[in-house]
DNA sequence: CAACTGTACTATCACAAACAGTACAGTTAG
DNA sequence: CTAACTGTACTGTTTGTGATAGTACAGTTG
């Protein structure tokens, strides 16, 4: 389910790309699977179709999707380049966290906890 | 040293907030140390003193500084409450940075390794 | 042909950040 | 006291970006 939050601070088009992504990578959009038309999306959203075509054309440039005019836009075939770049990505915000995190005193104990706990979960996508 | 980077997509107000509370929390701005004034920063920092007076106001909002009109701004003498309030906010951001590397495929033991790196360096302050 | 699709425009609106300028009261060194 | 600082509070204006609105055109499909 592809979804917007209004009271979010980050536009709508990044929202977009980072869910659609996130998704992709994931496996919970398959590959070659049909995305929701740039205005059916619109749609759904209650969102102008720009943004819609805004974030669907960043995601082609990612390598995520490409379009097929006239027919509509898909999920790339082969993402493992993207999810490879993006675990990198992840990766590198992740060290920065750390560096922040222990500079505002956190030690290692307590963060080797909340490491355990996160990936203790069975759950998955539980962002905040 | 108070700094700003143009390039940077954050907001230069808000980067002073957490730039000087970072110090202060840090001790590298020591208790009752003498802020530079409104218009001296905005001077040095070749912006408009507006943008500095909206970051103060902010910092002394949260506690991080106090003002004495006619004579400046300050460090606040008890930062303790700020540190600790400023702990648990790091250590909310890098849970949700965890579930986003993880979700993204990073293995404990990658994240491990990071850790130690992070924790093994002597230097503080690097962010990026 | 009709109804879809992506794509490409132009124009406008809304909002926040930043800038510009002025004003006034408190502080301090001379 | 005076001059030069200080914080603080305004009122505007400018600027950039996100989002909207509307139109247009070519390709696709039933």
């Amino acid at each position: 389910m592809i979804t917007v939050d209004m009271r979010d601070r980050k536009p709508i088009y990044e929202q977009l790309i980072e869910n659609i992504r996130t998704q992709a990578v994931q496996g919970y959009l398959k590959p070659d699977e049909h995305l929701p038309s740039v205005r059916q999306l619109a749609a759904e959203l209650a969102i102008n179709p720009n943004t819609i075509q805004k974030a669907y054309a960043e995601l082609e440039r990612q390598g995520v999707i490409y379009s097929l005019p006239g027919r509509g836009n898909f999920i790339s075939p082969d993402i493992g380049a993207v999810a490879k770049q993006e675990l990198e990505r992840q990766m590198r915000l992740l060290a920065s966290q750390l560096q922040q995190a222990r500079n505002a005193g956190a030690v290692k104990a307590e963060i080797c906890a909340l490491l355990d706990a996160v990936f203790a979960t069975t759950e998955e996508r539980k962002d905040g």
